[in-house]
DNA sequence: CAGCATCTAAGAATTATTCTTGCCTACTCT
DNA sequence: AGAGTAGGCAAGAATAATTCTTAGATGCTG
């Protein structure tokens, strides 16, 4: 599965990206390349953290995983299985993976200049959730 | 003007707070740090990039102005005229401000969880727009 | 399975930002 | 207007995140 998701996007597999790849696949927590670096370490102890960088950039470019930027801390990084927003819930201090209302795209709820084409929506709500 | 801003947002007026704070109002590109420094730099010689950030840092916590993280390079400003969201328009390489439709609000156009209050958005759109 | 393009490890380097310290200044109260 | 004080400023050190460099190792193609 790993393999596949790489290959078809015309992107080597060694070792260490299929070990970063799981990782991440096997985290709902969107990690920093730090905590990344972390739990890849106890399958594969010799990895470094520069490696652990140049997997995620690579596959963050081949569009394999997503790379957030929330306000002004460390990258973050998710399996991109399907565009989504990212909701930080202030009150129980998690991320959420929310996504347009069924069937809208963003041309439809943003005021855009005439003829612009989105390649890309990066959104990040804050907000509070009731527990 | 400036010192208005500054004051009603219950915070002390300074030289170098107005002197960045003007910059800003005069920048319609969404500065860096650094360039504000630069620019701040040419009507008050002596003010340090520290001081700039201390600065930044103070108005943006008081709502005068925003602090903006595009991808994974520095960070940038704008004055806080009015919610927006950001297009980074990649065929000619500028950032614009856009706006939800009129009347439309985040919980309008995201499918979030039963009873989230959205206190903030950050989005920022990626796309071309024909010249 | 040989050759080569690409990847990895390790640490140095870079970049952006924050912290620390001693001095200075704006605002409050007379 | 003048003195006291809370808070701001400059300078450079410190920190944090990320990227770069280089030599050796490895995956993939034919």
């Amino acid at each position: 599965m790993a393999t596949s998701l790489v290959r078809k996007a015309g992107v080597r597999m060694t070792q260490q990206r299929r070990a970063v790849l799981e990782t991440i696949l096997a985290s709902h927590d969107h990690p920093t390349a730090a905590i990344i670096y972390e739990r890849t370490k106890a399958h594969m102890p010799g990895i470094s953290l520069a490696t652990v960088y140049n997997c995620l950039e690579t596959m963050a470019e081949a569009g394999i995983i997503n790379h957030l930027n929330f306000d002004n801390g460390p990258s973050r990084f998710c399996p991109n299985l399907e565009p989504h927003v990212h909701l930080l819930d202030d009150t129980n201090n998690r991320v959420l993976d929310v996504q347009l209302k069924e069937g809208l795209r963003p041309e439809d709820v943003f005021d855009l200049p005439e003829g612009t084409c989105v390649t890309r929506m990066d959104a990040c709500l804050h907000g509070n959730i009731p527990v």
